[in-house]
DNA sequence: GCCAACGTTGGC
DNA sequence: GCCAACGTTGGC
């Protein structure tokens, strides 16, 4: 899951130890949030737009998807007159901290990292903000992340 | 700050 | 339903 160090960052989470991910407003990114997403699964924090971008460390899903409660504030940044409690079109999940790596792994490193060439964040193009993992992508950015 | 990639909007 | 215009993302 990305996100701008000037919205949200690790060290955030780790203060705040849990957290609503509210406005994604991307249909894709809302399926994998919505559809997708268990209580458990690994998350790896991403941070975008920073220098450098890379993973920054580990959350997990401690709530599955829910309706954007922001998308029904009216006046709210996020909200969408299209959203309505009962046709609920945009989705939250909440991370829960669970580590934040001493070195954030580059996505330079993580282009150049043998078993992560398939994973999504390293396809050219690739601006989902929120994208799939497999368990052994995971698995390998921890290991880096932990040096 | 540039700009390529990509999603969304809206006129027709 | 096509597609040009426009807005956003995000690496560099």
């Amino acid at each position: 899951m990305k996100c701008e160090p000037s919205a949200y960052t690790i060290e955030d989470l780790q203060r705040d130890g849990k957290t609503g991910w509210e406005g994604v407003r991307n249909y894709q990114a809302r399926n994998f949030m919505r559809d997708d997403m268990q209580v458990g699964d690994g998350v790896l924090f991403y941070a975008s737009n920073a220098d450098p971008s890379g993973v920054t460390g580990l959350a997990t899903i401690a709530r599955a998807g829910y309706p954007d409660p922001f998308a029904a504030r009216k006046g709210h940044t996020y909200y969408d007159p299209k959203h309505t409690n009962e046709r609920p079109i945009w989705f939250s999940v909440e991370l829960a901290f669970v580590e934040r790596f001493a070195n954030v792994i580059p996505l330079a490193v993580l282009k150049e990292t043998r078993g992560l060439d398939k994973m999504m964040v390293n396809q050219p193009g690739s601006r989902l903000s929120v994208q799939p993992v497999t368990k052994r992508e995971y698995e390998i950015a921890c290991r880096r992340g932990r040096g």
